[in-house]
DNA sequence: GAGCGTGTTGCATTCGAAGTCAATACTTCA
DNA sequence: TGAAGTATTGACTTCGAATGCAACACGCTC
């Protein structure tokens, strides 16, 4: 500010002229703002949020920036960060074991709230929410405690689509899941097996993965090579583990798809819509998501006494020629 | 620090037990630290800021993050910076055209250097370098002024794919080219375009896209229509395009690839390895070319009077299906 | 023209941490 | 034991901006 004090006549109550509800005139805005333009000045951010206490600035925290999905996700947080004049302090979280140090970061950087797309434990939540800091997990939550969270709706697409398959004629299922930690993974494939279950299919095989693709061309091999019969049709946990499925049974095991092996995933990534897979899946509205998550979290700042909050937006079944839903 | 101060029994000295190089007895240290766990003190990085002039904070500038390319790039800048102790500061810029609007915030924020991987223009480079914050361009540079950057070589590697593509056989070539105001891709462009001439062959077709699926599709499509015959190898200016190139050719065009079309993409993403495409193209060191990159910025962040520099690291060839190589 | 209200502006303080300098405490050696 | 030297510590200032409060100016009414 000195160097605008300088310049004008007045001193620290430039600090006005930047600001639109404090009083100033609008003579003193203009010499200021042209002092101001003059001499290259631009206010710090740093400065202000020291006695605001506001920072503007939005932790986000992820995992695995490769997996295709988690981009989309940054860049809807990222375009609705800029309408809450929000900055985004990323976090790519390289290891789950080091995220006690990323959460040191956080914190020292006064943020003004946290959307976390990693898995926290309780105490990593309690930890941010005792310095008042607002949390919102997406598509995550913690089972034992209530938390701001922002998911897709797992149980009702889940349900749908295997009824569906169901109907079709599909009866030997096969599931390639996610890793266990993953609470809304495990959400969706318990709805699977349960709807299987509710339709008198109690032999559905299971194997796990790890999101990528690779796991999902690992998945389809085992489950081929473990039954006396292949499936006729594979639920994956997310859409690249789907496309690795399809690759592998297309390639490497003969089993053309949708003819032979009818193949769904879930998330709606761009590449699912390629022509090479046209994959049935379930749509996540990340859009919305991300738009529900800042909004949560935005109210929290503003008014840190609302109470947890869930909400979960409905996954959008998307009907591709990877299975047959006839 | 008032927490810490009330609760040990000294003051602001407790700064000096954060520190390595500060003189403090062993003794204080344990108490202050004891005090600081008992209170569940952090200290605060924007203060620490304000008078350090040091915010350890990198403003990271990216288009699209929906590009398959960027997230790889981004996670990789992630990755260093967290070495060097800086967090990353995410700028999605959404249209080139509020670019200023970016910038804007990112000198208000103080950040002690700049990775751009958008296109700036000269005043706006020269707004962000006058504040003494240094700029590091990621694929990009500018014509007429020396700049930091970190660029994929383009010229040796179109060069030696064009030719090997010209030896087995290829003669009537196509290009699917960037937008025009993509330097790299105008560099590899001409470097395609060249090398086809010193081969004798002038009447390569040129059309342009935008990098996304849609646009490599549409590439093949207007190729194939404005010629007498379709060309018998695409060259295009990614590794999406490629892939929109190859499904269309495939599945609407009737022609099957390799063995009717040869189609070479440029970047090496993901996607580009699966089985459906196995995609030869030229893989960008993008692990060395974030270390660069970083390691360039904080060289000038310690020494700002160091002069620019420009790193050129090698692209390398993959040998997938997708073309005739032989 | 005095009194009053409203609108501007300046002064001084504050945010949390770092660093300067001076004042101690402690160590070492003669 | 005392002097010199070193290590540790505290008081105070600084960074840049925001804000409460006081001071001032202006316009208005009676």
């Amino acid at each position: 500010y000195d160097v605008a004090r300088l310049a004008g006549v007045s001193q620290s109550a430039v600090s006005r002229c930047f600001q639109p509800g404090a009083s100033a005139s609008e003579k003193l805005r203009v010499r200021v703002r042209r002092a101001a333009a003059e001499l290259g000045y631009t206010p710090n951010a740093i400065a202000r949020s020291l006695i605001t206490r506001r920072s503007n600035l939005i932790a986000v925290l992820i995992s695995n920036l490769t997996n295709l999905y988690y981009p989309e996700v940054l860049s809807e947080l990222s375009a609705h960060a800029t309408i809450h004049d929000e900055r985004i302090l990323l976090f790519a979280v390289p290891q789950e074991s080091d995220i006690d140090n990323t959460l040191d970061q956080v914190l020292r950087y006064q943020v003004d709230g946290v959307v976390s797309a990693v898995r926290l434990s309780a105490a990593q939540l309690e930890a941010i929410e005792s310095r008042h800091i607002p949390v919102v997990f997406f598509n995550r939550y913690l089972r034992d405690r209530p938390v701001n969270s922002v998911c897709c709706d797992q149980v009702d697409g889940a349900r749908a689509l295997v009824t569906r398959l169901f109907n079709a004629g599909h009866r030997r299922f096969g599931v390639i899941a996610g890793p266990k930690d993953s609470v809304v993974g495990e959400e969706r494939l318990r709805a699977t097996v349960e709807t299987l279950h509710e339709l008198g299919i109690r032999d559905t095989r299971i194997v796990r993965g790890s999101y990528d693709y690779e796991s999902g061309a690992r998945g389809i091999h085992e489950l081929v090579k473990t039954s006396r019969r292949p499936p006729q049709v594979v639920v994956c946990g997310n859409d690249v583990m789907a496309i690795g499925c399809m690759d592998a049974a297309r390639f490497e095991l003969n089993l053309p798809v949708p003819e032979k092996l009818s193949v769904v995933g879930f998330d709606g990534v761009g590449p699912s819509t390629w022509a090479s897979y046209q994959l049935t899946t379930i749509r996540q509205p990340i859009h919305r998501m991300a738009e529900a998550a800042l909004t949560l979290l935005m109210d929290r700042v503003a008014n840190p006494k609302l109470p947890a909050e869930k909400r979960v937006l409905a996954g959008q079944i998307v009907e591709g020629t990877s299975a047959r839903l006839a």
